[in-house]
DNA sequence: GTCTATACTGCGATAGAC
DNA sequence: GTCTATCGCAGTATAGAC
């Protein structure tokens, strides 16, 4: 592998990723080429479909696994609504969005059902105490869905950027509901 | 208006509203053209664009403004929640998936806020009693739009339809605590 | 090996003929 | 009131230029 060919690649995947962010899915394959600078039959050259580039390049990350596979258990909720709305969390959001929006193709859509698994039912299911803790589980990761969801798609929503600390507390409180069962 | 117009006009609705269900925003005009038996220019003749002819047949409805309008508060949650599991609602849900993905177009995201201000916002929020009661029905909102998105993007999750009297009680409490403030 | 030119098919939308 | 022809743009495949 030559420098050369490498950061082409690399170039296209950088332009993908920001361009599918800011624009979704339905970004043309020619402005990815464009902001790339290389010519569009090259993508599909490297990549072999648009769909195969949107899911290399479109990486939510682990982002929860180090909250719900360790630590108390006590305050976990707002600690989960913390870093939904925290600065670093934001550039994630776009990301999100795009998914989330994609998600009429099988193989989009089971990506996000797998980064579920991975970050939230497999490492938080056995650590909660009592009766249905699965399902439980389940709406835990339901109930973020629904702030994800408000976040990413009314990105100006007025109220849910008001009093923040509010919001963590009692968001934070009503997912802490779940995790204790009460 | 003649009959013959009126009805070829609904023609075409009712196949979009079929298809954009069944398939999305990217169903082509063509195959609404073809479904409903007429030519493919005339569907645009008629609506203008595919996006009004799609704003104009995605219709939700007011299906939750009875539910937030009026009646006891005590319950309001498990009721919610019965309601979005309920075999009527589940037509609903696949028109729901449509909006959302296809919510990157600025007009059909506007729709969808309008519905969530007529239905949830406005009816519940002057109700709810103690502080931040706008902030927590736009929280009950959230939380209702994450069992929205997991039923209509994942039909077929295994875990939420499992037990649905545990879901109803488990959920619907837990929106009661945002409706309490508990 | 790395990339470009070109073309094929299908899309939404328009203009204008019957 | 309806259809035909066509435009510009999309994703993608392939041949072949350097």
């Amino acid at each position: 592998m030559t420098g050369t060919a490498t950061s082409t690649r690399d170039r296209i995947a950088a332009s993908a990723q920001r361009l599918f962010s800011e624009r979704g899915f339905s970004t043309p394959v020619r402005a990815i080429a464009a902001d790339a600078g290389v010519d569009p039959a090259l993508v599909i050259r490297y990549f072999g479909t648009k769909e195969i580039l949107f899911l290399e390049t479109m990486k939510m990350g682990d982002t929860f696994a180090d909250l719900t596979s360790s630590g108390p258990l006590e305050g976990l909720g707002n600690k989960i609504v913390e870093r939904l709305l925290s600065d670093e969390f934001a550039a994630v959001l776009p990301l999100y969005a795009a998914m989330l929006r994609a998600s009429d193709r099988a193989a989009i859509r089971e990506k996000f059902r797998e980064a579920i698994m991975a970050n939230m039912m497999r490492p938080l299911s056995p650590r909660l105490i009592g009766p249905h803790a699965e399902l439980r589980t389940r709406l835990i990761v339901t109930q973020i869905g629904g702030l994800l969801n408000a976040l990413s798609i009314f990105p100006d929503d007025p109220i849910l950027h008001g009093d923040k600390s509010a919001l963590i507390e009692i968001y934070g409180r009503n997912i802490q509901h779940l995790i204790d069962n009460t």
